[in-house]
DNA sequence: CCGGAAACAGACTGACTGGTCTGTTTCTAC
DNA sequence: GTAGAAACAGACCAGTCAGTCTGTTTCCGG
């Protein structure tokens, strides 16, 4: 086997993201990336096929991160036998972690992927739609324990799945905010309210 | 004065929005906005001196019709006396309203705008940063007194601007839920899942 | 040490980009 | 009516885009 190419596709693929995350995918262009990586046009057409195909593997990465994270999340709380502490204990650490999550200025993968049709189809689509009932299905499945020991004393009980979309949306709204606002601040206010707001519901009383 | 040119100005603008809101701004071409609008190149340029002004043009008008939006939410819930329930009813109108605001596979504007780096400066940012700060003060002001009804029966009270920008952030999060999915369900959703953290939160005890 | 395949470099191409320029049409003020 | 300015049309331009192609380098099995 000749020369270990892997590097450099590592390489083009990290810039790839650097690059797209903060002027989206249509603004990204391929000589951009190839001067972030410091490589060459034969390289990156050696590794990948074309934009396209470097897009949806970058994506697929992205997609492993995250489920990382929230496996990661999972785990942390997996000890806490109360449910309703335990979906407590889940909110907080993503509270905690808020700050590490959004370093200056940066964006999320999937805002700039949701904002261009033509990417709404084929395998980018696909992981993102995998990130999003992955993490709704899991946190559901914490949730629901949690809202079923509180099932009396709330009125109005919410779906459990909505309400494990509702950390989803917090997360991208609080990435919309950092952006806009150009400070990470929001995001660990977007966590905390989400905490708020979940304490209160599970309240006893 | 020569002919009227506001029908052409506003059906380049219409375009421009409907074109940028699902391919993003980088992603849309001012030869497709010509298309789109069924004009041409010189009708163009005669109205706005660049792409750049265009978007800059169009955040503008986007962000007064969101202000609007507000706006009707507020007026429609100034005659309830009672501050609680005059914040509750404020989340049941845009509960609502939600299958009005999100038509089939659209998207949100601010989106597709913070999405690229290079729109996060000059009017573009100044726009979309009106809108997030005119929400969060007028919100708050009306979520502040509800809060204050409640700040002996709740251990750990939120801060009234955080949680309103949580209803900016819920728009937008729900936003994203619908254009991955495909489906403008998910904005009703979300928008009821607020309204119930909210209830639970301002829920007398 | 050498044959071959993968890894890379960079000149090149055609399509498309935002933007300019020249010319034509359409209206109003006089 | 006609002068003049705004409204529009579309050919045109230089630069950039993703992607191709040819050639060179690097490395490993034999």
């Amino acid at each position: 086997m000749p020369r270990d190419g892997t590097a450099t596709r590592t390489r083009i693929l990290d810039a790839a993201e650097c690059l797209m995350e903060r002027n989206g995918v249509a603004g990204t262009s391929v000589d951009q990336i190839l001067a972030a990586a410091h490589t060459s046009k034969g390289a990156f057409f050696h590794h990948f096929d074309s934009k396209r195909e470097l897009t949806a593997v970058l994506m697929e990465r992205y997609v492993e991160a995250d489920l990382g994270q929230l496996r990661a999340g999972l785990a942390a709380v997996e000890t806490v036998t109360d449910p309703v502490e335990r979906a407590l204990a889940f909110a907080r650490h993503f509270e905690r972690w808020a700050d590490q999550l959004v370093h200056k200025d940066s964006a999320c993968l999937y805002i700039a992927a949701l904002s261009e049709r033509d990417l709404l189809e084929g395998p980018v689509r696909e992981a993102v739609l995998r990130a999003i009932v992955t993490w709704r299905d899991e946190v559901a499945a914490l949730l629901a324990p949690a809202l079923a020991a509180r099932v009396e004393s709330i009125p109005d009980v919410p779906d459990a799945h909505e309400l494990a979309d509702h950390l989803f949306a917090t997360f991208e709204g609080g990435y919309l905010l950092c952006r806009s606002l150009g400070s990470p601040e929001p995001m660990r206010a977007q966590l905390r309210i989400f905490r708020q707001l979940l304490e209160s519901l599970l309240a006893a009383r």
